[in-house]
DNA sequence: AAGGCCCCGTGCGGTTCCGTACTCTTTGGG
DNA sequence: CCCAAAGAGTACGGAACCGCACGGGGCCTT
């Protein structure tokens, strides 16, 4: 229960409520520790919360079948998790960890269905969001189609430091080979090749970034489409 | 303007209607010829009309920054175009084009923005299949990571023949190539080896599907999965 | 009947990426 | 301080696709 409204203004969703919007959900909120490589979200398994990022990243890792798994998006404190409970869908679809630690708050999935019945508003905005994500995993499908590694590297990068807000932030060749779902040693290779270039600095556990005009040259189209989407349905 | 509501029941969604909700949109429906090779939305471009098909495909196909395009999706009578209005994105995120010819009924987004407003259910429903179509296009996004020219034709294959009600039907090895986004040769050695094995037999402007399960071992895990999510949410 | 256009089969060199695997470095724990 | 484990660089043969290109065959129009 947070009775201070002023800690909604960390997640960019909950800071453009109206008054009754915030007087309505700031009472189910409550604060929530987002720790490293923790499961938000299992595939198929019923959703308990939804949760509102005030720092760090989650992956959202989709499988098929065979399990066989991509990371087809990222949402930080620019949005929400949670996508499939205001679609009315009861059960994740995706995987989604913890991949960058932070805070969050969250709500109850009964009490965020309450919520959005309550406030079509609410419920608007969340949805402009699912939206925006929606771009996001269709320009993942079209950079995955199209793009080599070092392209979908570049915007992988590009997607990541708009959340993290810092030059650096920690990451393994094998961690991210297996969000792109490609050879380790192909992320090896191209770290090395947008090193060389002076895009990034490649060190052990995490990666600086050094130029992200380069990396938005190199990304080609697909970076830039879901982000200009954000920018013109919700308010800064 | 449609007085029959029976005519409602050649579209999958419609179909599962209320009493009272068939009677709230009835009244605002008409009946639409979609054309072959006509373009429903455009990128960027607002939007008119939602379309609930009663027969044929719709080609979903997105597009990033650079103009590379690749199909994420497919729309038959089993659900509606229009999703964006829903979700108050207001302009379309992706072209969709009449692959396959058919009748629909159609209403204009203001009609539909009124109608998710008075009937809740309505709008859950159509949520819903807002929920199964981004699963669809997140098993694309798969795909177009992790499997071959011809495990992507197969797949297409399944999704197409799911709406197309028919063993047989139009298609161009250009076409195809298009909507993967690959070298037309690659479509053409794909198809002479699905052949080879009598999954299909190709013509000159047409397929015919002879085995689906030998397409369906051969597409890997990433049929089904969505067609899957639509049974358990959307009731027959 | 002839000409032209679309569709499709085929070929070739080149690139990217894969699977596999070995080595070396760095790091943290006992 | 040493050792096991994890992270990262490198190598090699092979598969999948690419861009480009040529040619043959079916189909429609004039």
């Amino acid at each position: 229960m947070l009775d201070d409204t002023k800690a909604l203004a960390g997640n960019m969703l909950l800071a453009t409520l109206s008054r009754a919007d915030a007087a309505l959900v700031s009472p189910w909120l409550e604060n929530f520790e987002m720790i490293l490589q923790k499961e938000l979200y299992q595939t198929h398994q019923s959703i308990d919360f939804a949760y509102f990022p005030l720092g760090g990243i989650c992956s959202v890792i989709a499988e098929n079948a065979q399990g066989t798994r991509v990371e087809t998006g990222l949402i930080g404190r620019e949005g929400f998790v949670g996508i499939p409970i205001i679609l009315f869908a009861e059960k994740a679809s995706s995987r989604i960890i913890v991949q960058a630690p932070g805070r969050a708050l969250r709500m109850s999935s009964t009490k965020l269905l309450e919520a959005i019945e309550l406030s079509r508003s609410f419920h608007k905005l969340l949805l402009q969001f699912a939206h925006v994500f929606s771009v996001q995993v269709t320009q993942a499908a079209i950079s995955n189609a199209h793009n080599t590694i070092q392209q979908r590297v570049a915007r992988w990068f590009l997607m990541c430091q708009d959340r993290a807000d810092a030059r650096e932030f920690p990451m393994t060749h094998e961690f991210l080979s297996k969000m792109i779902d490609v050879r380790r040693a192909g992320v090896t290779d191209a770290l090395a090749s947008l090193e060389g270039i002076y895009a990034i600095k490649a060190l052990r556990n995490r990666v600086i970034i050094l130029d992200r005009s380069i990396l938005e040259e190199i990304a080609g189209g697909s970076y830039s489409v879901a982000e200009k989407e954000y920018a013109r349905l919700i308010p800064a």
